[in-house]
DNA sequence: CGGGATTATGCAATCGATTACACACATCGT
DNA sequence: ACGATGTGTGTAATCGATTGCATAATCCCG
């Protein structure tokens, strides 16, 4: 595969069309070019008809570098998320882009990859791009270095994902009423021994995580349920996750329900089920956070405390450009971002039947 | 929720450590700092050593709007995609940008959502910023436009996905073995009709989705099996999709097999099979494309054409920092993109098994 | 020890857009 | 008719980093 020819040019590129190009066609100065473009101060109907014919045709775009370095404002916004592979972040990021988009903002995206001198790296990189602001998706491995950017004039926002102080716009608070409906009904239904299951931990502990199994684990002790908390290692390895599977439910007083908790994890347990031969949902039944078409597609149907992260994106961004006078107040009508429907599919654990 | 009390602030933000800060602070010009920081020219080893104090000191990043000014160079890559909730996207972005990473580029993402109109203004806002090259990652909906960006010195590069000039990098090239293994064990099996499924067509055509089209075609109708293409419409309401399931195979020589044509297609499908008793692979065999974890824990197990997507992305990245000179040969050992184990699961259909 | 090469550093122009300021003209009220 | 406003436009400084050129210091070798 040949490079092209003239790989490594230095200078690079053809002329591009400047702000002066403009003027000199349109036989007026770039001061007026440019109030034109921007609409601010004065410019004659027969000048503005005049500039934006020449703009036309020379189809002038002005630089986002130079605009960006005069007025120090870049339009442009960060998303720094800790592992780009969880297809939460899909939805999310795309929420993000589309209200950013809307207001001529323009997304730059970075995966730390959980590593701290990858989060580095990107969070020097974004900086260096001067993001007007940095929505950050998850747990930072960097907490310090994170400051030190703050310090220096970044802003930072923190999706519900990212925790922080606790707000009414965390993960927690969104998702409170329907992990609260979910776990009422497991306990309703006569469940008394649940498996909450964890995928490796990781340092630092995600946020959402924590608040997630914090408010799981208290709603059912109350409600005098047993939660036995498993962490699944070795994910990738379908064998190892179904011996996993079958050691934990070849116990006395095996779990007769299991939550699952991210959406990543779901599909490698209940393929670990379906290999382990467990009869779903009689034998156990299966609770899952997260959302996507597979989870609903899923036979026999498997129960979804469903998070809606394309609203999450757009309500963080739609935040953000008001916070930085790019947008309007943001209109309060929330929907719920994360629903639980008591209808979804479990089954009365068979011990309980009988109660 | 008060906004922060300075939104809308003018000059905004904290002063901003600039190089002349750090120059005076080292008590060098800024021309030295400049070439210190480059590694370009000369500086001797003390200076070096005080420069670079002076930045640890004030926390000094330049800025990529000075120096994408200056050079004409931004560091930036755009990748503009039709579809940002087509879950491929994901993995592939993520290629893109761990390429992108680890050469110092940062990532412009932008989601035409295939609508003319905003992908013509996510264009220009992709230009604006000067993006040293811009993936397209899908079929474009204003070739003209790309066309004149092009012409202003606009690097555009086609993904797998965006056809263009057939090479041996397209996505039909990338396909054609598994595409061809796939076709064939349908054929061995005994299938004579099969059914190709797609989503509502989209204006213009994606180039992949032809292609994959064209060569399946080809390639069963050779081996003597009719190919039935199923248009399918209203994805988004399961009652609709699942009565046009029905329909389907209600007729006197329905099709044994289904080739679902696109990952986000697939769910839906199977979906409406569950719904309409359809027992797989017995009745039906089910063949799609695309990979997600989901489609390897879904049981009964179904056959899979799998596209590794991250991988497409890492490749792409890597040709285009390659181009631009800013990475080294890219290591052409390849491995397959896309693959189909013929171990998968498909059945014999019903009608050919006393053959 | 002289002089060309090499190393080290500074000065100042430059990239493209924005905007404070100055100026010119038009309008209007009294 | 005069100054107060309000419009329309141009001049030039400016943002932060890079880099060609000039200058200065050092070195090497005969």
């Amino acid at each position: 595969m040949a490079p092209s020819p003239e790989a490594g040019a230095r200078p690079a590129g053809p002329p591009g069309v400047t702000i002066r190009h403009v003027a000199a066609d349109a036989g007026v100065s770039t001061a007026t070019v440019s109030r034109v473009m921007s609409g601010r101060g004065y410019a004659s109907g027969a000048t503005r008809q005049t500039v934006l014919q020449a703009v036309e045709r020379l189809g002038y775009r002005p630089s986002a570098s130079a605009r960006g370095l005069r007025t120090a404002r870049t339009a442009t916004l960060g998303v720094l998320v800790a592992n780009l592979a969880n297809p939460v972040f899909l939805p999310f990021l795309r929420g993000v882009e589309h209200v950013a988009e809307a207001h001529g903002y323009a997304v730059l995206i970075a995966d730390s990859r959980r590593s701290r001198d990858v989060e580095r790296h990107e969070l020097d990189t974004l900086y260096a791009h001067r993001v007007e602001a940095l929505i950050v998706g998850e747990s930072v491995e960097n907490p310090e270095h994170l400051a030190t950017l703050s310090e220096a004039g970044l802003r930072v926002v923190r999706a519900p994902d990212a925790g922080g102080e606790s707000t009414a716009w965390s993960a927690a608070a969104i998702e409170a009423p329907a992990i609260v409906a979910a776990c009422t009904r497991l306990a309703d239904l006569g469940h008394r021994r649940v498996a909450y299951v964890t995928g490796p931990a990781t340092r630092p502990p995600a946020p959402r995580g924590s608040a997630r199994r914090d408010l799981v684990v208290q709603t059912l002790t109350v409600r005098g349920v047993a939660v036995e908390p498993v962490t699944m290692r070795g994910t990738d390895d379908p064998d190892r996750v179904t011996s996993a599977i079958r050691e934990l439910l070849d116990t006395p007083r095996p779990p007769t329900a299991l939550l699952c908790a991210a959406h990543p994890l779901a599909p490698r347990l209940l393929r670990a089920l379906a290999d382990a031969d467990v009869a779903l949902p009689e034998r156990v039944s299966f609770l899952t956070f997260g959302d996507s078409p597979w989870a609903a597609a899923y036979r026999p149907a498997i129960a979804v405390i469903r998070r809606d992260a394309y609203t999450e994106g757009r309500a963080v961004a739609q935040r953000v450009l008001y916070d930085l006078g790019a947008a309007p107040e943001p209109g309060s009508a929330d929907p719920p971002l994360a629903t639980f429907d008591p209808r979804q599919s479990m089954a009365t654990p068979p011990a309980a039947a009988p109660r």
